[in-house]
DNA sequence: TTGACATATATCACATCTGACATAGATTCA
DNA sequence: TGAATCTATGTCAGATGTGATATATGTCAA
């Protein structure tokens, strides 16, 4: 599991910023990190551009606003599969969410 | 959350074989499960072209034979999160996985 | 300053996802 | 036929993600 690694970095007082911030990530876990924060930047683009705040947001995807903060923060304690449906909530299309996906990042 | 949803809809003797044999799903709802479809074939032809077991497959991944066939099926009771990381071990780069995403299903 | 609003961060009980395991079906080959 | 191999499906305890909540920080106008 990945989860657990990282998991294991936390607690060892490591932060994920960017992924820069992390050298020795095997190609598969860069990979998974850049997606994330691809996919929060998308999806903070897309909240302001819809001109709405987290919290209202929040009540439109049933989540609560501090979760938002930390999808758009790219946290590692939320799942892609919510920072993909978060995407479709505010407004994204499927092909939206493929090229937020390969966006390059930093 | 989708995934009560979801739990709501096999708790009454549903199975998600593929997109269309559902109706009323949101877009959202939709597209997700679109996207799990696509995701889960990219896979298997992945997996397939590299000419290994779903057994030998989930040793590389770190998870079990069982739940290789479920991400394979699409299974609702998988993530995305690990379908996208089965993808990357399985060679996918990350504009793979992308390009899996936007492909159309069935 | 203050107050109002937006966002960030921490914590927690509970829902969901996980690998492991067991076992059933499918397919192939002697 | 039957053994061997691969895949599908079900179950479960334990790991991880979740919304809710509280509270801190930031921003800006009065």
């Amino acid at each position: 599991m990945d989860a657990k690694k990282r998991k294991r970095l936390e607690a060892g007082g490591w932060k994920i910023g960017n992924a820069a911030s992390f050298i020795n990530l095997s190609p598969e876990e860069s990979a998974l990190v850049d997606m994330r924060v691809a996919l929060s930047r998308s999806l903070r683009e897309r909240r302001l551009a819809a001109g709405i705040t987290q919290t209202t947001f929040a009540r439109q995807l049933g989540s609560s606003q501090s979760r938002i903060a930390k999808l758009e923060a790219g946290d590692p304690s939320v799942s892609l599969d919510l920072l993909i449906r978060a995407l479709l909530v505010v407004g994204a299309s499927r092909k939206d969410v493929a090229t937020a996906l390969a966006r390059r990042v930093a």
